[in-house]
Parts: structure tokens; sequence; C-alpha cells
DNA sequence: CATGAATGAGTGTTCATTCAT
DNA sequence: TATGAATGAACACTCATTCAT
């Protein structure tokens, strides 16, 4: 009688309930292999080489399953990038949470976390910025607010640094658009460019706060 | 003997050369229609829904007809590229050209011009630096410099700006690739982010003189 | 407890068991009836004007439907041409087995065994020694001897008869390859050559051997 | 006065005849650039990858070009089999001239000269006897005897040797026929049988007399 | 004579998806 | 739950050939 599950309940009830959990377990894993292959096929082989059968074949289960978890391949691409979304949200808000004094070390924190993000998680990026912007607007299953939402956080602290008197008296949502391109412009370039290259790209990355700063110009 | 276009030529002759005159002429207009269409589709239906077939149903000729015009889809695609090419290093061009005094409105002008180009022509711009940005290596037909020579006006503003002493000291390349990508972002979010609408562009775009000026932090 | 498939199945079970063994079942009449309407095709078109769709279209399926069966048209192919080689392989050791005493008429056995398969099965033939004799040197799906290696028999039977003494001393390959030549001579002739008719093949077919054996002049 | 070709003609006749001559030169000219741009064609990809387009761009001239002087793909086809059928008939003829005097003899020359064409000219013998052995029935333009006639000599040599008690008594026909199949045994099989290479056939051809004359088997 | 323009028919192949089981 | 079977739609591309000029 000691199990807390649920106040009152015979032995197969339990029985039954377990083997749920336990199938529902294995469901979840499967949903997750699907997740994970179709990601290092998308990564491998980019957006348009990426089909439900090869993504199938990966994993050794028949095309036909991965409608069992997925309504589509929209609705796959779209799991795909609500996971995105919930990293890449949380990265921002970590960046953000270690650097609570300072609003304009926070500033550079998220910028560095943004940077960070599409440059490790490409695949991620490319979906949820490059190839399926449409889904930005979108809710994630079962919430409401768009993804689009985690931008908030970068606009907040744009709007801080403002109040703080950090920053040249301006729209918040201007600052953090410019902010927000000068990082697309970095991470995208240095997906889809192959002329734009590692060596490229973090010189320019190490010359960004500077910029941000002071700007370029001499005084 | 009033006729000019040749010394000595026989009615017949003439008649002739003119067919052909105008045959050259008709060709070039299929031609054109077919760049058109193919340009409008594009637009439309984006990268991974563009087909020859469509595009040959559009106009009205069977998908062979294309063939005659073009080597293949990738012929046909790098043909748009090219035209992009072509008229992005030309307004790059005039944009340097009409503020030669000035170093640093030479960069601002080309930046300007970046974006105006981009948006403007977000087809142009899509193929040229998002979804087939291995065209920028290859080198225009009849050409030998590869297509991204486009931007070393780019960076040579950049130099003369610091040989100007003008900006504070620095690499060339990075200033440029950081102009570049933040350029890049503003022109790509705006064609791919549909919530990245005309207003914020704007906005973001007015305020871009002075973070590349000065930057944001107040002093 | 009567059934006997296996120890203990519980009925749904041996049902589910049953319906897999008809599926399979029919699996493999498609799959069959899909390689006997190439055969069919390719008999009636010829090699060149043989093709996937016009197999479909014969069955009644959509072309899609032979992806199913084989991985590409020249897996298909492969799988008539590895079958043909498995009864190629087994009538010539038939007859070789078949005579085993006299090495001279396991020689004549082997020969009247090639050319029977030949004019009985054309289609074979025609692809494994004339239309695609690439295939020759491939190993069938699964082994790792090429499928050529059903040759050795002939080979092996005159070297036997070399041995026994009773042929004029040479050698065992050239030999081989002369009779091959004859025998492939006889066969293709009668498949390719539409005046070389069933007649004139059986003419000569009952002079083979002599030439085998005395050769033409008379001393 | 002097020109001969026609009793009483103007100049301005005679001019006209000679431009037509002129013309009619270039014209079997070009032709003959055709048929050569086919055959190597044809050599180097194959029947089944020879096309029309392909021959035209070859000599640069447009595919339309072709059909001035070919009705279709078939009849140029068709003209260069005539062609083969013309060398291979002469090279017979001598070779059967070059040996008037022993029948044996002739008979191997006929032999060799039949496997030295086919190996020398592939293509040719490819068309005649391989791929379009249909052609093998028709008559050449303007002729009314089949092509196959080429063979009768073969045929009469072998009467010429039975006439004169060389040869076991039998049927010329089979006889021929026997020794037809050798021949074609060996050039059709060096030619599609990658696997039965150079050496091979020439091991075979130099054990091919003997078989001929005393068979393989020992007494 | 030669051609440029054009096409209908056809090729092999891939894909997302559905249905019955 | 998972699958095997199947398909309609599409794709890029090639070919032999015709027509008007």
């Amino acid at each position: 009688m000691s199990e807390k599950t649920s106040p009152a309940s015979t032995q197969s009830e339990r029985i039954r309930q377990a083997m749920r959990r336990r199938q529902e377990h294995k469901k979840q894993e499967l949903r997750q292999a699907i997740l994970t292959a179709a990601g290092q096929l998308f990564l491998e082989q980019g957006y348009d080489r990426f089909s439900m059968r090869k993504v199938a074949e990966r994993i050794g289960y028949s095309p036909t399953t991965l409608y069992i978890y997925f309504r589509d391949k929209d609705d796959l691409l779209f799991t795909i990038v609500d996971e995105g979304f919930e990293q890449f949200g949380q990265q921002l808000v970590a960046a953000a949470r270690n650097t609570t004094a300072d609003p304009w070390e926070r500033l550079l924190a998220l910028g560095r976390a943004y940077v960070r993000f599409g440059v490790h998680n490409p695949m991620y990026y490319e979906l949820m910025f490059m190839q399926r912007s449409d889904f930005l607007m979108h809710a994630p299953q079962g919430e409401s607010t768009p993804r689009i939402q985690a931008f908030n956080i970068l606009q907040e602290a744009v709007q801080q640094a403002l109040d703080a008197g950090i920053l040249h008296p301006g729209s918040a949502q201007a600052y953090s658009d410019l902010l927000w391109a000068l990082m697309h412009g970095l991470v995208s370039l240095s997906i889809s460019v192959p002329l734009f290259d590692a060596t490229r790209l973090q010189q320019a990355l190490d010359e960004a706060p500077r910029l941000i700063e002071r700007g370029l110009r001499r005084r």
C-alpha cells in the first residue's frame, strides 16, 4: 500500500499503469529516435534533400511508422523547430541570468549566446530562421504564445539598458532588431556561404563587441 | 543605294538579315520571358517548389523548349544569378562613385545600396546569398573572376577609410565582414521572416548609421 | 494442441503467422509477375525498348510499385540474369553429371546443354551474353563468386579430356574458348539473325559434333 | 569546245553544271562527314547511347540537317550498314581471290578475313550482325539483292571444297553455317564480353584452323 | 541547303502520403 | 503499435522528328 501514485488501487490496476508507463516510455524513445535521425539527416543532406523515407530508413522503421508519431512532414519539422526554440530560449535566459548586474554585459552575453547557439546548432538555426521561418509565428503544440516570444528577452535587455541610461536614447525595438540582424547575419553567412569560413567568422566576432559599443568611426 | 546597313548588299540579303534580326529579337524575348517567369515562380513558391515544368507551363511552352534556351535547371538559375550580380555590382559601384569625396559617406552609401538591392530584388538576393550561395564562387559565363569579386569594393572602401584615419585601427576584412553581416542580416530577415516587416526594417535601417558610427553605448 | 507449427502458440499468433505467410506469398507472386512481364516485354520489344513503365503498365500497377520490389532498373535486369545463370549453371552441371564415364561424351553433352539453354531461353541468353554481358563479372546478390564461374565446368571438362589423352594436346582455355565461341555463335545467330532459322540451326547442330570430333577435312 | 561532258553546251550551262558538281561534291562531303561522325559516336558510346543530336553536335551542324541527308535515324544506320557490307564483301572476295588454287586454303583465308573484318570494324560488325541484323534481309538502296548475299561466297567456297573432295561429304549450307557460327562467336564474344579479351581471342584464333581441319579428338 | 524553334512522347526515379491489416 | 503495399504527382532531362523559313 506504499505506492503513492493513486490512493486506492488494485494490483492489476497498478500493473496496467506500469505497462502503460513503460509503453509510453518506449513510445517516447522511438519518437526521440525519429527526431534525432531527422536532425542528423537534415544536417548531412540539407533541407531540400531531407525526406521522410530517409529518416525512416535511418532508424530501421517503415516510413508509415513516422506518421504515427507525426501528422506529416511539417509536423516533424515543426517539432524539431520546437525543440530548437526550447533550447534557444533556455540558453538566452541562462545567458541573461548569469549577468544580472551589468545591463551592458547582459547584452553582450545574449549576443554571444545567440551566435553560439546558431553555430553549434546549425540544423536548428537553419530551420528556425532560414528555411522555415514561417514556423516562427506558429505557437508550439499546446501553447498559445508564438515561438518568436523567445526574442522578448533581447528586447527587454535592451530596454533595461536604455532605462539604465547606458545606451543612447532610442527605440528598444530598433536597437534589438539591429543586434538581431547583426547576429543573424554572422550566423547565417557562416552557415550558408562556404566562403565565409570559421576564421572570418571568428575575426568578425572578435570585433563585434567594439562595433556595438563604440562604432567604427574614430573621433 | 540609300540603305546604309552594309555597303554592297542585294535586296534579298538585306531582307534575310532583317529576318534574322527579327528572329534573334524574338528569341531574346522568349529567353527573357523564361527568366521573368522563372523569377515570378521563384518569388511566389520559393526555391524548393521551383521547377522547370512550372516555368514552362507559365509561359505556355513545353518543358522541352526551356532546354533550347538553357542547358539545364542550374544554367537557368545561374543566369538569373548572373543578372543579379551584374545589377548588384553596378549599383554598388554607382554608390561608391557618387560619394568619392568622403570615405565615411562612401561606406554608408555602399551599405544603403546593398540593402536597397536586397529589398528591391528579393528573388535575386535569395538566390545569390541564401539558397545558392554556392554560385558565389563560380565565375559567370565567359569570365574568369568569381562573382564574389563584387565584394572587393566594400573591402576597398573600408581600407580607404582606414587609410584616411577615419576608422579605429583594425582589420579591413573583419570590419567589412561585420558590415556585410549587418546588412545581410537586415535583408535576409526582411526576406525570410514575415514578422520582420517593412516598418521594423525601416526603423532598424534608420538607426543603423548611428550604430556603425558611434555604437550603441552612451558615454 | 494438434497444430504442429510451433510448440506453444496462441490462436491469434497462428492466425497472424498464416496471414504473414499469405502476404509473403502474394508478394512473391507479384514479384514474379513483374519478372515475367519484364521477360515478355524484353522478348517482344528488345533490350532498348524495354522500360520500367511498360512493365508496370503490363501488370496493371503503377511504375512506383516496381521500385518496392526492385531497387532500380538494373536490379530488375540483374535479378533476371541471376535466375538465368542459376538455371544455366544447373543445366550444365546436370549435363556433366549424367555422363560421368566418358569425357568426350561429357563435352558433347555440355555443348548440347549450352545450346539448348540458349535456344529455349532467348531472353535470358540475350541479357546474359549479348546485351548485358557486363553482369557476367558481377557476383549475384549475397554471393562472392562472379557469375562467370558457371563456365569453369566447361574448362574442367576439357581439362579432364586432355588428361585422359582424348584430345590433341593443347591449351584447355583455348579449346574451351573455341567451343564456347562455336556454341555462342550458333545461339546468338539463331537469336538475332532471323535468316538463321530453326532449320538451319538444326542442320548445323547435327553436324557440329563431327566438326568438333574430326574437323571438316577429309584425309 | 574540248569539254566532253555534253556535246553542245553554252558556257552558262557548263558553269551551272560545274556548280552543281561542286555542290554535289560538297553535299557528298557533308554526307560523308555525318557518316563518319555517326560511326565514331557509335563506337564510343554504343548503340543505345547513339543519337541524332549527338551526331549533329559532333559535326557542328543542326540536327535538322541530318534529315536532309537521311530520311530518319534508321536510314542513317542503314547507310552505315551498307558501307559495312560493301567493305565486308570486298574483303571476303579479295581473300577468296588471293587463294584461288587451294580450296582449303581459300576457306581458311575467308575465315581469317571474316574475323579480321569484325575485329577491325567492331562498329560495322555490331550493327550488321548483332544490334540491327534486321537490316540483313533488306536490300541496299537501289539494289534488289539483300545484303546477306555477301555470304554466298562462303557457301560457294565450301561447295568448291566439297566438289574437290577435300571435305567430308555433307551439306554445304550446314558446313558454312558452322563456320559462320564459329567466326561469329569469336568476333561477337570479343566485342561484347569484356572478359573475352584480346589474348584469349588470339589464342583461340591460333587454334581454330586445327579445329576445323582435324577436330579436337585424338585418334 | 540549312536551320532555329518547337514539341509529344518518353525515360528512370523520388516523394509524401494513405489504406488495410 | 507497426507495417507492407500501393499510388498519384511530380521531377529533370533526352530523343526523334517536324515545320516554317
